[in-house]
DNA sequence: GTCTATAAATTGATAGAC
DNA sequence: GTCTATCAATTTATAGAC
């Protein structure tokens, strides 16, 4: 008996919702879309997920998990703090540039929070700043950066690395033309662009220790 | 015949449509919540407004023009550069300050763009960057800020603006605790931190004239 | 486990009295 | 202009055959 990857119902019905939940919220995505996409019944999804509530759940616990996770770890190695600081903004447009339209999902589904499990997600993630905020006060104290608010410089990170892909549509008219490809080129240089602003904000100045 | 301050039907209508159509989505909104909110017959939102679409339709024009209008027209006066920038951001923070609910609003109705009178709304608002980009490439040329690219800063700013209150109830959560006071003094010195971050990145360094 | 058929609830929209 | 009553369409959810 050889498993192949061929994949059963139930996934094929979870990826499937992840795909129009994610795309068309929990408000806009309909049940027979996703049924559809699964290339199964309908009854289906209230045969394996009881209810829409059971499959939204689902799909946003997994959702929230792909961005809360192993990022912080990055600054548990052994680099210094502006390496440390320079992979996790890589790391993390990477990651969003592989599930773009996750982020603006979260943030909407965390906004109208009618769920009570979000709050629990949220907690069980594992997600908090703890270990960055000792990190970047500790460097403070060695002399290595400026005296910056942690909570300040993670929200700088998360707003030049998010924003981006979740203002797409506006920005991309706005400000290019609404030209694709040139946004496309636009995204990739992020990267750079974001690391070099956060690391001159908190290098320390010539000729001062402030 | 004095003109009372009291709002007609039509006025009633639209308000009450602002509110429920911006917190919950041209999806999640309700006609009965509509009516409900205006305190009259939900009758009577067809008989102003043939249907739920052309009233959101009203609702989403007027949020656009909120954030559109006037505020490039604060590189038209008379100041440096480094005082516009400041202005700018002072002036967009405030106004999202007093609507902090229309940008993610926007965001997720021009996302989903399936009302063809998004594009329009957005092409007869004004909107434009056209002079932010001859300011830009004219202080680059006189030496006076660094070599920037002119669409990487503009999108900067307006995410470090933007991003803390479309992502309020995220980081709030994460980074604050649930803090909701400790949360509001954060966005007020976002500001200065805003300001500072952008004018440190466009200031030419010492020594150097890239 | 998977399907068809249908129930049950919600919701945008209209008809018609006043 | 404003209301009540109701329609028509959509959509989640269930019952029951296979």
């Amino acid at each position: 008996m050889i498993k192949i990857d061929k994949e059963n119902t139930e996934e094929k019905i979870l990826n499937a919702a992840k795909k129009v939940f994610v795309t068309k919220g929990s408000d806009g995505a309909r049940m027979q879309e996703i049924a559809d996409e699964a290339g199964i019944n309908k009854s289906l999804l209230h045969y394996y997920y009881r209810s829409k509530e059971k499959l939204f759940a689902a799909v946003f616990k997994f959702a929230f998990k792909k961005f809360a996770p192993n990022l912080m770890g990055i600054f548990e190695n052994e680099s210094d703090i502006f390496t440390k600081i320079t992979s996790f903004i890589h790391s993390y447009i990477d990651i969003i540039n592989k599930n773009p339209f996750i982020p603006l999902f979260i943030i909407n589904e965390v906004s109208k929070k009618n769920a009570g499990f979000v709050g629990a997600v949220i907690k069980n993630s594992g997600m908090n700043i703890d270990l960055f905020e000792k990190e970047i006060k500790k460097e403070i104290k060695k002399g290595t950066i400026k005296q910056v608010d942690h909570r300040q410089l993670i929200v700088n990170i998360l707003a030049l690395c998010v924003f981006p892909f979740i203002g797409r549509p506006i920005i991309q008219k706005v400000v290019f033309e609404d030209n694709e490809n040139q946004y496309d080129d636009f995204l990739k240089s992020r990267k750079e662009e974001v690391s070099n602003l956060i690391i001159n904000s908190i290098t320390l100045t010539e000729g001062s220790d402030k």
